[in-house]
DNA sequence: GCTGGATGTGGACAGTGTCAACATGTGTGG
DNA sequence: CCACACATGTTGACACTGTCCACATCCAGC
C-alpha cells in the first residue's frame, strides 16, 4: 500500500512545514492547500495554468479530489480570485498608509494617487493573479457606487469611492464634478496597469513605468482640483 | 469514399454562397477559409474558444490540416489577431470620418475624442476579438512613438500619437505637456474598453456607458487644453 | 505520362475537465 | 464499545484538446 505511505510522508511534511497541525480526516486540510497550489499556479502561468489536476498533482492528491471541494474548475478559480482580489485590496492598503500630510487637502488627494498607486503596484507585481481577478470579477451593479463607500472596505471600488468622497468634503473636487470620476479614474489606473502588466508596454523599465504613472495621477489629480492647485508632485 | 464526397458538398456550398471561385489544389484555400472560421469562434467565445480541431471541424476539413498553413494553434491564433486588430483601426477610422469642423483647434481636439470613441466601440462590440487582439499583441519598444506617427496608419498607437502631434501643432497642447500624453489617454481609454467589454462595469446600459465615456474624453481634453478652454461636447 | 512536392487524412499520445463507481477513514448513535 | 453512515479520497472511463508521425492524394512541370 504506498499510497498510504505517501500521504503519511505529505502529512509529516506538512507539520514539518508547519502549514497544517490540525489533522482531521485524510489530508487535513485539503480546501486549504488546493487553493494555495491553484494561486501558485495563477501566478506562474496566469489563469489559464490553473488545470485541476495539476493542482491536484502540487497537492500530492489525486485527481478528482478536488471535486469534493468545490463543483467545478470554475469554482476554484473563483476562490483564487477572492485571493487575488485581497492582493490587490493589500497593496492599494499599503500605499495608503504611506501618506502623511498635514494639510487634509493635500492628504486626500495623496490618498487617491496612493490607491492608484498600489492598483498598479499589484498588476504588475502579479500580472497572472491581477488578469485572474478581472476575468472572474462579478458584475458590477449601477446602484453599488451609491452605497456608502468605506476606505478601509475589502474592495478596490469602495475605496475609490471613498477617497472620491473625501476630495469633495475636503473641497478639493467641486461636487457637480463627482459623478462620473469613479469610471474616470478606474478606467485609467486599471488601463494603465493592464497595458504594463500583459499589454503592449510590459517591457518599459521601472523608472519609465513610474514616471509615466506619475504622470497619469498628476493628470488626474490636476483635472478635478482648481486650474492653479499645486502639482502633487514633483514632475520633471 | 464518403469523404470525397464530403469534399465536394463543401466546394459546392462555398461555390453556392459565392466564397471562392479559384479552386486550385485540394480545399481551394484553407488558409483562408481556417481563419475566418477561427475568427468567427474567436467572437463568440474569446480567444481560449479558438480550438484547432474546432476551426477544422467548421471548414469541413480533418484535424490537422491546419498544420499545413500554421506552424501551430498560437500562429493561428496570431492570425486573428490581425484580423482584429484591423477591425479596431477600422472602427477608429469610422468615427475619425466622421469629425467636421471649420476650427483647426476644435477639429483636431475632437479627432482625439473620435479615436477613443472608435476603440470603445470595437472593444464593446467584439469583446471576443478584442481581448484576442491584446493577448497576442507585440510588446511595444520604448522608441517607438518617436517614430513619425501617421493618423492613417494600420496601428492605433500611431494613430494616437499623430491626433496627439496634431494637438500641439493646433496650439492646444502646451509642447511641455506632449511627453506622457499617449500614455494618459490610451491607458484612460484601454480601461475604459477593457471595463466596459468583460469587466466589471460590462452590464453598463449603453447610455450610461456613453454619457461615461463623454465624461472621460472630456476630462482629458480639458485636462491638456487651457482651463478656459470651450468644452468640447454638452456634458449635462 | 510520370514523378515530386504540396496538401490533406488517420492514428496515436499526452494532457485536460468531468462523471460514476468504489475504497477508506472518522464521528456519532445505539 | 461498536457498528453504521457519511464525508473524503481513489480509480477508471469518456470526451475533448494540441501535436507528432506515417500515409494518401492530387496538382505541376518535365
Amino acid at each position: 500500500m504506498p499510497r498510504s505511505v505517501t500521504t503519511v510522508n505529505i502529512a509529516v511534511a506538512d507539520a514539518i512545514l508547519g502549514q497544517v497541525s490540525t489533522t482531521t480526516y485524510h489530508h487535513g486540510n485539503l480546501r486549504a492547500s488546493l487553493v494555495d497550489a491553484a494561486v501558485e499556479l495563477a501566478r506562474e502561468q496566469g489563469p489559464d495554468g490553473v488545470a485541476l489536476r495539476e493542482v491536484a498533482r502540487r497537492v500530492g492528491v489525486s485527481h478528482n479530489a478536488a471535486y469534493r471541494h468545490f463543483a467545478d474548475r470554475e469554482a476554484l478559480v473563483a476562490e483564487v480570485g477572492e485571493v487575488g482580489l485581497a492582493g490587490l485590496v493589500g497593496a492599494m492598503q499599503v500605499r495608503l498608509a504611506e501618506v502623511h500630510d498635514d494639510d487634509p487637502v493635500r492628504a486626500a488627494r495623496l490618498r487617491l494617487a496612493a490607491l492608484g498607486r498600489g492598483y498598479v503596484d499589484f498588476g504588475v507585481a502579479e500580472p497572472g493573479l491581477f488578469r485572474l481577478v478581472f476575468t472572474a470579477y462579478p458584475e458590477l451593479p449601477e446602484s453599488d457606487p451609491a452605497a456608502s463607500p468605506d476606505i478601509a472596505a475589502p474592495d478596490p471600488f469602495a475605496m475609490l469611492g471613498a477617497a472620491l468622497d473625501e476630495l469633495v468634503v475636503v473641497g478639493y473636487l467641486p461636487p457637480e464634478r463627482r459623478p462620473g470620476a469613479e469610471v474616470m479614474c478606474w478606467s485609467s489606473v486599471h488601463g494603465f496597469a493592464v497595458l504594463h502588466a500583459e499589454g503592449p508596454l510590459r517591457g518599459s523599465d521601472p523608472d519609465q513605468r513610474e514616471a509615466a504613472l506619475d504622470h497619469v495621477l498628476a493628470t488626474i489629480d490636476r483635472s478635478y482640483g482648481a486650474p492653479d492647485a499645486s502639482p502633487l508632485f514633483p514632475t520633471p
